[in-house]
DNA sequence: GCAAGGTC
């Protein structure tokens, strides 16, 4: 019988594999390592191979890693920018090793070797690990590649019985990411921790890190902070017309909104109060909705629990993976707003229908109210959206795991309802030459809403009645005065956005870059009302210096604290504090001066910007298209960073000003 | 001591 292995990205993923394809019978062996099992069974994969002897085992995501060779691990010699031309090494971690291990020894006693890695671009560079090693032990195995985007069964069994080839761009174009990663990461951080930490005071003893992702992170948290603390407030006019009836005092909204000139402002509204009464020239009555969310993908799940749960995306995410592993919830990485039309939704609904808080709601869908749930724009083609898989019982859950869980139903529950519905009624005015509108809204059913507490219909509220054609004389009149107000700070989801929409990491690390820039000591949080509000002294605005050590890091201080930055060091709460009000993002001196640092130098495109990043992403998907191959990739991407880092180090003394005027707060 | 990407 033909002998056939199988390897998974992750051990869940083999397990579900082997208990569809061997209907549930298969012999499960332990291997070295503690999540890796074996599972062995019998599977028809139809023509060319039929009946099978097969081992499905797995990985734990990327099976080897990247290294310069030891000749370039000091950090003083040779010169970083050498790093851009070492020898990579392609190594496989000591963690890893007997994971290889086992697929060598799995592949000399077998014919072909299926990948079945998740279907994105890392996944295919994955595949072509477990290839690597599967030739290791057998260099004649023949290599195949299943293609699933979810572990329902009916779809496993075909995607065994349509195996494809791996796609060596797709890999080649990871690879390009990963070898600039290593080489641009490596050679900028040395470049930069080495040249400023003759500075003294807190760059004495910080690692500045540089990477393609969390450097853009920062780029976007100073960004805010400049547009914040430059905005300059306009006064502005408006007309406010309000009228009393039937006891509703409604207001009416002025068609232009508002005027930056007074006068401007004050003639039209004398040209109202001539014209004395005003006249109704429009009342339509018409069906509205409030639509209901889109399934759950992990970049909303981490924004809504920063906003309501309070908790960091990057906790969220720790708690999402706990959820998952106790198979409460599907796989919580996923960019995919939208449910295969084969799922049974209705199933998963059902086992909601027992719990005291959404129970009588999901009973609700099941007896007819369900409703097909919106289809996003986007498919990752490896996993579905977040939804619960099996009910889990307050008790069985801590607090957090709870409001993640809560969290999770809810949405899908929303997903599965039927969207909100009430009536609009517009009604506009003409007063004078001037137009008026105002709109009321009777909420008539509201479904999805009465189990989704994250949204309401704000905003609603009947209107008297009013006739077309009829004139009145408003209760009041009058003209308003205000001014323009500066953005917010950046809170963690308004900047998951921001990471999201420029193709800032991926929906599995983008916490991660938000923890590392903190860590870094280039940005913190504050609770929002903390430092913001409106007339704080303008000192309180300003960054503060980076703690004069790095947390964990290295035992002793060795003294020259610094001048200012460990003076001012009682930080106070907010760091450790996690969890109070909503938090926003404020860069710190060092966190401005290498952002402005290098906006002042004269590249085409500064490092702080999420240019190179977005350059990077098209690059690979040109390699993947073939119309760009990884050596070209390689060499035009190679060039540019080196000029950019020749023209650092050529400019270094705008990145040193930087540094003396925001870190030190002298010169500039 | 340095990156970003997988996953546990």
């Amino acid at each position: 019988m033909t002998r056939i292995l199988c390897v998974a990205e992750k051990p869940s993923i083999s397990k579900a594999v082997a208990g569809h394809l061997s209907g549930g019978h298969y012999q499960t062996n332990n291997t070295r390592d503690a999540y890796i099992k074996n599972y062995t069974f019998d599977f028809d994969f139809g023509p060319p191979w039929g009946h099978c002897s097969v081992t499905m085992t797995a990985v734990k995501g990327h099976l080897t890693a990247v290294e310069f060779p030891g000749e370039y691990k000091q950090w003083e010699y040779p010169p970083p920018d050498r790093l851009f031309d070492a020898p990579v090494l392609t190594v496989i971690p000591n963690d890893n090793k007997s994971i290889a291990k086992n697929i060598e020894d799995q592949a000399r006693r077998a014919s072909a070797l299926v990948i079945w890695t998740d279907c994105d671009r890392e996944g295919e560079h994955i595949g072509s690990e477990i290839r690597a090693a599967a030739r290791k032990g057998n260099a004649q195995i023949q290599i195949k590649r299943a293609r699933f985007s979810n572990v329902e069964r009916a779809h496993i069994l075909s995607a065994a019985r349509r195996l494809i080839a791996l796609d060596d761009r797709q890999v080649d174009a990871v690879s390009a990411r990963i070898e600039l990663d290593l080489r641009i990461g490596y050679a900028f951080t040395r470049f930069l921790t080495l040249n400023l930490r003759p500075l003294g005071g807190p760059l004495s003893k910080l690692t500045l890190s540089y990477g393609s992702c969390q450097f853009p992170t920062l780029g976007f948290v100073v960004d805010r902070y400049f547009r914040v603390k430059n905005f300059v407030p306009e006064p502005f006019w408006g007309i406010k017309v309000m009228h009393e009836r039937d006891d509703i005092k409604v207001n009416f909204n002025w068609s232009r909104h508002r005027l930056f000139d007074r006068m401007s402002v004050v003639i039209l509204y004398e040209r109202c109060l001539s014209a004395r009464t005003a006249k109704v020239t429009k009342v339509q009555e018409k069906p509205t909705k409030k639509w209901k969310p889109l399934p759950l993908t992990t970049v909303e799940l981490q924004k809504m629990a920063t906003r309501f749960l309070r908790m960091t995306g990057q906790q969220a995410m720790t708690v999402a993976e706990k959820l998952y592993n106790k198979g409460f919830i599907s796989y919580p990485r996923t960019e995919t707003d939208r449910f295969d039309k084969g799922m049974n939704l209705r199933a998963l609904v059902q086992k909601q229908t027992q719990d005291a808080r959404w129970g009588p709601f999901a009973q609700n869908l099941v007896d007819g109210g369900f409703q097909q749930p919106r289809q996003g724009r986007h498919d990752d083609k490896a996993h579905p959206p977040i939804h619960p898989i099996t009910y889990a019982a307050p008790t069985a859950l801590d607090d957090s795991e709870r409001r993640v869980y809560e969290l999770v139903t809810r949405r899908f529950l929303a997903c599965c309802a039927e969207d909100a519905r009430g009536s609009a009624t517009d009604v506009e005015l003409l007063y004078g030459d001037e137009a008026f509108a105002a709109r009321g809204v009777v909420v008539l059913a509201r479904n999805y809403l009465d189990v989704y507490p994250y949204e309401n219909w704000t905003g609603t509220a009947e209107l008297p009645r009013f006739v077309v054609g009829e004139r009145f004389e408003p209760t009041e009149a009058m003209v308003t005065e205000g001014k323009t107000s500066p953005p917010g700070y950046l809170t963690e989801a308004d900047l998951i956005a921001l990471m999201d929409a420029n193709g800032i990491g991926t929906d599995a690390t983008m916490a991660e870059h938000i923890e590392k820039i903190q860590e870094r000591q280039y940005a913190r949080t504050v609770e929002r009302g903390g430092g913001g509000g409106g007339n704080q002294a303008a000192e309180e605005d300003e960054p503060e210096p980076p703690a004069a050590a790095a947390r964990g890091g290295r035992g002793r201080g060795r003294g020259r604290g610094g001048g200012r930055g460990g003076a001012r060091g009682g930080r106070g709460g907010p760091a450790p504090g996690r969890g109070g009000g909503v938090r926003e993002f404020i860069p710190t001196s060092l966190g401005v001066a290498l952002i402005e640092g290098f906006d002042r130098m004269h590249f085409e495109t500064s490092l702080g910007k999420p240019f190179l990043r977005k350059e990077m992403e098209l690059k690979m998907k040109a390699i993947c298209e073939g119309r760009t191959t990884k050596q070209v990739v390689l060499h035009e991407s190679l060039g540019e960073y080196r000029q950019v880092y020749e023209q650092s180090r050529a400019e270094l003394n705008i990145l040193k000003a930087a540094c003396r005027q925001y870190v030190f707060q002298n010169g500039g």
